[in-house]
DNA sequence: CTTCATCACTAGAGCGCGCTAGTAGAGCGC
DNA sequence: GCGCTCTACTAGCGCGCTCTAGTGATGAAG
């Protein structure tokens, strides 16, 4: 049977998918130019004429021509894709990602999302970007095991996003999550604050470095005593229940509270506000991440931000250049992390019910 | 200078990136069979015996040999890749992505996603989604013009999640708004509420039908006088904003309020909790979606159910039909939606006063 | 015996593109 | 005329795979 593949012009062909993809040569012909040449100028490469460049553009663009970056890849074996690895929940990640985008681009390359999830494991969502042929990847927040990390990067380069691998040769970009607590604390005890209570983020990423940060911190500041770690682990979840652990306590309650991440504060707030205490008369919260939940205006968290576009604009980079073989050995990227005070920190109520039996060696 | 590319056997080639990656040539020759036949017992195809089978999978697991999907699609002209539209930030969206992956699965699809955000428009990761060879594609709550999705089914099939397109040939999945609405409205009326107000979700997905709907039922039920459309977008933003104009109403406030989506209606309960009021004997708050922020225990919120893994589902099936020729007019699937009764909804309080205590909590 | 079907497997032509090597033609100096 | 360079373009191979059209081997039917 006769197979009229349809083009422009409909053929009441057999009920078969739409039109057929244009193809370069589609493009080469109804220019009057070779293949190549469109190759060439698609590319941006030189060796066309100003005028050919722009028929062949006018051309592509009439009949929707668009290049097909699967043989492309292929025939270049440069896939100029970056895989990113998400947890799809996770705002902070959304934002990371919104930063990679762009600079992704500027530099020439497309990105490729996949993402994890409590049904679909970290190592199938690696594996699908493998599988498109990614040339590096960008990996948030990975909680997958160094063992596995250290056999991809035999394959290509990888970068992880706020964690650290030691002793394998993995780039890096995070926060000195040690700095940014060490600010969030000494901003709480300048409030007046001193029972500061701290929602670990358990094996999330940073979790580690925060909780270690936070105990030296409060021993620091001759607060030894009030050094009160709760589990957690980086969800809402885990705030509103440690927040219900909290409120239980009522006097003894701590003035204050650094969550493991913003989501988890935001847990925790809820629950506050809804038992009616005064935030930050009552209770101070910082969070963590600066994620764009923070800075919603009714929130207004105090948090200690994480930059998420330089993040994503060093991560990009440090792919980029390992794929051009400017690097060699493994690099770490420590970024500046900022605490940014919002509403939800202030000084410890001082009217409310005395938290602290005053005179017995706690200054004030 | 010598550049030892560390890999099994160096070649002490140029400068390049790591191991070169395994082909299905180099299987066939390891397996001692011909590359057609490793292509075939790939796609699973029949012609191969069991044993041949086994040593070619146990031989390409050896050497680590993964499809290339970029030469598979071209080859077959058939990506067997789905394109996922999304925007990063929609806890929905996020819930609905990760329902997506595993019917993908099963129907031998893989899936890709593409973010839109504030600096990434629709068409552009809708673009970035084609540039892929993408097969068919799946919008989740796309806010493009119509115009531009007609274009689109030209060129391939497409669904659209949560919002109907109508006079073109698109097929959609989306919830029966109208009657979620009505649930909500009636739970809320049953309950004793009278004056119910609605948080409006502006140009959002099922935002017209449900601000219809609203208006409906509240007739019905002869509350005509207590309609009330407050502006927003579904957006935390919005819920926080119209929270804060209620709340300067005092007593004239309504007692119940039907949000645009969770997302609103988190916004909105995070201020009146903060405002020190009762939820739900000083306010009702009904949210709409059941994304996974509404189940959070702390938050318990009664929400209008949308089932994402039923949307996932009847979406990725529509596509897949379409692919197969199955079909060939226009579908639009309605799915039942639930009110699920949670913690936010509840009679009103008797007295009017009860609601503002101290009479001075409230900024004005 | 021949014929034919079936099974297990192979040869080889593309898929749409990138890219190297090459060509035609113009311009220029001698 | 010659050779030379430079610009503007083209021919055609091959990236890693799929898939049609085969090939030989085996066994059953005639």
């Amino acid at each position: 049977m006769p197979e009229a593949q349809g083009d422009t012009e409909t053929t009441g062909g057999p009920p078969r998918r739409t039109d057929r993809r244009p193809t370069m040569t589609d493009v080469a012909q109804r220019a009057g130019v070779s293949r190549a040449l469109v190759s060439l100028v698609f590319r941006d490469a030189p060796g066309a004429s100003t005028a050919t460049r722009e028929r062949v553009f006018r051309v592509a663009d009439e009949i929707g021509y668009r290049p097909d970056s699967a043989a492309r890849m292929l025939a270049s074996s440069r896939s100029k894709v970056l895989g990113v690895l998400l947890t799809v929940r996770n705002p902070f990640h959304a934002d990371m990602v919104e930063s990679i985008y762009p600079v992704a681009e500027q530099r020439g390359y497309e990105i490729l999302l996949s993402a994890a999830s409590p049904t679909r494991d970290e190592c199938k969502a690696v594996d699908a970007l493998l599988g498109h042929r990614c040339e590096g990847l960008l990996l948030l927040g990975p909680t997958l095991p160094t063992s596995y990390i250290a056999e991809l990067r035999r394959k290509l380069p990888v970068v992880s996003l706020g964690r650290h691998f030691r002793g394998i040769d993995v780039d890096s970009v995070h926060t000195a999550e040690a700095k940014g607590v060490r600010q969030a604390i000494a901003h709480l005890v300048e409030l007046g604050h001193r029972s500061i209570a701290h929602i670990d983020g358990g094996r999330g990423p940073g979790a580690a470095e925060r909780r270690k940060a936070y105990r030296a911190a409060m021993r620091k500041h001759g607060l030894d005593d009030y050094i009160r770690v709760l589990p957690g682990d980086q969800t809402e979840e885990s705030g509103s229940a440690m927040a219900q652990v909290l409120l239980a306590e009522r006097e003894a309650m701590p003035t204050a509270v650094l969550a493991g991440n913003d989501r988890c504060a935001l847990g925790l707030l809820d629950v506050v506000w809804r038992a009616g205490l005064q935030v930050p008369g009552d209770l101070s919260v910082v969070g963590y991440d600066d994620s764009h939940l923070a800075h919603l205006s009714h929130i207004d968290l105090s948090t200690v931000r994480q930059d998420p576009n330089r993040h994503a604009e060093l991560a990009v980079q440090c792919v980029v250049d390992r794929l051009d073989g400017v690097r060699d050995e493994a690099e770490e990227f420590v970024l500046e992390p900022k605490l940014v005070t919002r509403g939800t920190t202030g000084p410890p109520s001082q009217s409310g019910i005395m938290r602290f039996p005053s005179g017995d060696g706690v200054e004030t």
